[in-house]
DNA sequence: AGCGTGTGTATAAGACTCGT
DNA sequence: ACGAGTCTTATACACACGCT
């Protein structure tokens, strides 16, 4: 038996064949590399294979909250927020403790305090070598929490204190510009207005970064910086649900992204990988998956179809551009942008519906519980 | 394009304890 | 109640390849 199924992807359809019946793991090359998986020798990479399927839990994921969440957004709503944790002095602990102890506690913590129920994470190296967070959570939370929840954890591991040593250090003769500093400010201040659609002023971000470095400085001296708190956290709410979505999940897989950075130090990229696993999420992300549906089943002399989803697909073939329809003769993608989209509702209504249906039925699989917080 | 394949070990997540 | 730990256990991660 041959089956077409169709996967509804955000900006996508893929149409791919299913037959029946298993298959068996023969090859010697393929087997060795299981091996691998026995011995440790991972490259550090996020696969292909591993993207796809991270992919598909943020999408869904994703895709879920912003069809289901409307209104106003409360501390009790469930919304997307986009964090990143750093190390404020020279990474001290292995990777794999790093991640047990801190990450884990953190989001212990965040699960606990601020109404997180799903989590995706990321680790990857910095430019410093110091192991670095992207966090994904369903949870409106103050940037001044996050702030003070991975501070207070921080400073259980000592790094606050060699932190505010480092500072210290560097004002011994009173105040002076950390150069590194602006930079790094620059850049993460000028990718923040960018992506907020606003022109990045580089002379105006310099003096901002300085006058945060002075207004540092002016506190530290009051009580030798005792209490001075890194800004160790960065943190986005995603606003505009429908275009971050795809933002997202392509940053959180780029590979290319750790490369560029190691290669700007002309370094290869096992100089640092890291140790142990570099990405996880709650259990419930994976579960999701896409809407799929059959496009044709064939079993000997008899064959079924779905006439509306054939319908569709044979109108995207008509609508698309060439480019945007890859063949192959196992399957066929169909690539969607912002304006054929909108195909489905206008011809193939009830498809579209049970499309709808799948995001509300992930949303309510998620959150069900947690229903009475939108309506 | 998706999917299934195998495996040692790191780890997620819950259970649990203990102190406040 | 909660924080801060320990302990247990089931799971899932890394990967390339072949097939469809």
């Amino acid at each position: 038996m041959i089956e077409s199924i169709a996967l509804f992807k955000p900006h996508s359809v893929v149409v791919y064949q299913s037959f029946e019946g298993g298959r068996t793991q023969e090859n010697a090359a393929s087997l060795e590399n299981l091996e691998k998986g026995a011995k440790g020798d991972y490259n550090g990479y996020m696969s292909p294979a591993t993207r796809r399927q991270v992919k598909k839990y943020l999408d869904n994921w994703l895709l879920s909250m912003t069809i289901t969440t409307t209104g106003k957004i409360t501390r009790n709503s469930i919304y997307p927020t986009f964090i990143t944790l750093t190390l404020p002095a020279a990474q001290a602990h292995d990777d794999n403790d790093i991640k047990r102890n801190m990450l884990g506690y953190f989001i212990t913590q965040l699960k606990r305090y601020h109404h997180v129920k799903n989590y995706f994470w990321r680790a990857e190296p910095q430019q410093n070598d110091n192991i670095h967070f992207h966090l994904v959570v369903d949870a409106y939370i103050h940037h001044a929490q996050v702030k003070k929840a991975w501070n207070s954890i921080l400073d259980q591991y000592g790094y606050l204190e060699t932190y505010r040593q480092n500072l210290r250090e560097h004002y011994r003769a009173g105040f002076q510009i950390n150069g590194q500093e602006a930079k790094q400010y620059i850049k993460r201040e000028a990718e923040k207005l960018t992506r907020a659609g606003k022109k990045p002023n580089e002379k105006v971000l310099y003096w901002a970064s300085v006058t945060q470095q002075r207004q540092r400085y002016e506190r530290g001296q009051r009580d030798n910086f005792n209490t001075t708190q890194p800004n160790s956290t960065d943190i986005h709410k995603l606003k505009k649900l429908r275009s971050i979505t795809a933002y997202i999940s392509k940053y959180l897989t780029k590979a290319n992204d750790v490369d560029s950075q190691m290669k700007e130090k002309g370094r290869d990229f096992m100089d640092r990988k890291i140790n142990g696993r570099i990405w996880g999420c709650s259990d419930d992300l994976k579960t999701l998956t896409y809407h799929a549906e059959t496009v044709a089943i064939e079993d000997f002399d008899m064959s079924t179809t779905n006439d509306e989803v054939k319908n569709y697909l044979d109108k995207l073939a008509q609508v698309l551009k060439a480019e945007d329809v890859i063949k192959d003769e196992n399957f066929t993608v169909y690539r969607l942008n912002v304006e054929n989209r909108k195909l489905m509702q206008e011809h193939a209504p009830s498809l579209h519906h049970r499309y709808q249906t799948h995001y509300n039925n992930t949303f309510l699989q998620l959150y069900g519980s947690l229903q009475t917080s939108f309506t």
